[in-house]
DNA sequence: AATGAATGAGCTTTCATTCAT
DNA sequence: GATGAATGAAAGCTCATTCAT
């Protein structure tokens, strides 16, 4: 339950947004106070954070709460009956939250060499359960024998990773491939994975 | 044709493989002194370039000359007659690729919101060329109507680089998949999606 | 006659106990305030002093008044008729006196040339009225003539005081001599410097 | 053997001078640049030192091992046969040793508390050194039975180092007492002192 | 009387870059 | 071509002090 002032969120929001843009090492501390509405240089920061480091932490922290409590949300949701339908829910449900942590997938991919310790935690939780929880949708409902479910997971939920990842880390504008289509053409490929023979 | 000396080319070296462990901003103009056999902090990197910048731009160019070479060898390779068989080869090949360049890749991931215009032509050749000749040659050798063939790539290609981008820009370890099972469940994936109905 | 309530006398105790560790600019305000029971960078403080540089003034005095009080109650001791009996007793006081004051000296001796001021009273209490009295008790008592007092007096109590500022600003434990034998010593040679011949 | 170019060794001394009036940490690294020669601020220092202590403990050493020369020179000087003379001479040889290392002797005492690992060697060398020859040649040339010799040495030697310290460190200006009386009244104590009866 | 928050000025340290030798 | 030395600028951080509440 980290405490949380109004200045102390901004400071976050402030970090968070110019992380993303300029990379940790790129933001200087005085950037992120003026960022925030305080003097800059004036080390207002270091009354709502120790160092520099603990803002990236809170900030990485506060967004993958924000992505538990919108799993916990997808998790209501029950199943339709219909692989497509299903696939294509599923689809649009990892590209929306990819695309709502676009900013994290920045400092995570910018940082990841840097400070391993911080960003393991997040790329465990917003990469590492993602496959977990496909994988176990496609072992439970779409009836995949358990030692190839990780290998389609990996196929598919890839796929759809990279796109993000194309425009979020390396600027890519997509692939120039409609999001529709896109999304489309990875249903179909997936259900004829799935489908028998 | 910029000019090639033993202790140039050795300061491009020890340069791109501290930026790619390091980053950029992390590397400094000493330590890649220091790597490249001169005394650290004595500026005898400013003989050879002007600026740090320099040598990441001349860093960049080499590897994406290396790739253009790599890539005319593979254009050699003729077709295989046998769909299943030229998929596995281009899996491979692409794999292969990326992990070449590595170190290019995570170089781009954490410049290329700081130094978009030094990126842009290097994620052009990496992506973009990768991109068009799969469409190419799902359009000419596959059969697939020109339309699909984008979304189909972009597909395709994305679970390729998302295996790939997981290890060498997010330090996920593989996802648990081993390679061949991997590129054995994408060529399955491909050929389903490409063979009629 | 400076007020005094709880948490002023607090901030002092605090704030000597300090200046006497760290010395006075290794102290932060933020230290005294939470030794003293104050929310730390508060500047809680700031409601019983001006400044930090106040704070050790009045601590300065205040541990100069204690010490002045001291010195009424030993006058009231009378002579002893015995010469070296009162050698024995002149030293234990100069060195009790001097036990009690560590702090001060410390602060006195790491302050002095920053801030002449404030100290220069203080070494004038501690210091010189140590020697004053000595010197007059030399002449009035033990017969000594008045311009061969002051030299005694030199001596003798730099001996006594160099045994302490020795474990109290140098930090030699002792000289390996114990207490007792230093001052038997002490005894002695003044005993005999003293004696006619 | 620690390199000495000019610029180094102008650093120390202005380094030792500063931190001598002023106090270590009251003493910053750009007024010790401009006192050297150096831009203020540009952290010219750092070329030569890796930090502003490692100036401290450099300058620490270089005062030691002038003491040590020092030494070296004066055990040259043998006996002159005669008790009083010898002691005249003690008196002003240990006098003069500690006129030259005033600076060190303050910063030893202003930093005994917050650096206590680079300061207990200089105390050693410079207190302790000075306590065992004494003793020894109270032991040897006066003919004093060791365990007295260690209480004689303690207090004829504190009588000498108070004066130094008093000026030194307490800036009492001596305490009003001429040198040659001084040294005439020591002598004449410690020879009464050491004569049997 | 005490606190949470802020600020101006300062600190030590790093670093890309320049230049005389 | 390489080096030792220097420098301007900026970094992260600390701190005495102020002030509205």
């Amino acid at each position: 339950m980290t405490s949380s002032t109004p200045t102390r969120d901004r400071i976050i929001d402030a970090a968070m947004r110019l992380f993303g843009e300029n990379g940790y090492r790129g933001t200087s501390v005085a950037q992120i106070e003026r960022a925030a509405g305080l003097t800059p240089g004036a080390g207002g920061l270091y009354h709502h954070f120790r160092t520099k480091e603990a803002v990236l932490r809170a900030g990485i922290e506060r967004n993958l709460s924000r992505l538990d409590a919108l799993r916990d949300i997808r998790r209501l949701l029950g199943n339709l009956g219909d692989l497509r339908a299903e696939l294509t829910l599923s689809a649009r449900y990892v590209l929306a939250e990819l695309d709502d942590e676009q900013e994290l997938l920045r400092i995570m991919a910018s940082e990841a060499r840097s400070r391993p310790e911080i960003v393991e935690d997040a790329v465990q939780q917003l990469v590492h359960t993602t496959y977990t929880e496909f994988t176990a949708w496609l072992r439970d409902s779409a009836g995949v024998p358990q030692e190839r479910a990780a290998a389609v997971a990996s196929v598919g939920l890839g796929a759809l990773f990279s796109s993000r990842m194309m425009s979020g880390l390396l600027r890519v504008p997509s692939v120039g491939v409609d999001d529709e289509i896109f999304v489309a053409t990875w249903v179909e490929m997936m259900y004829r994975l799935l489908s028998p023979r």
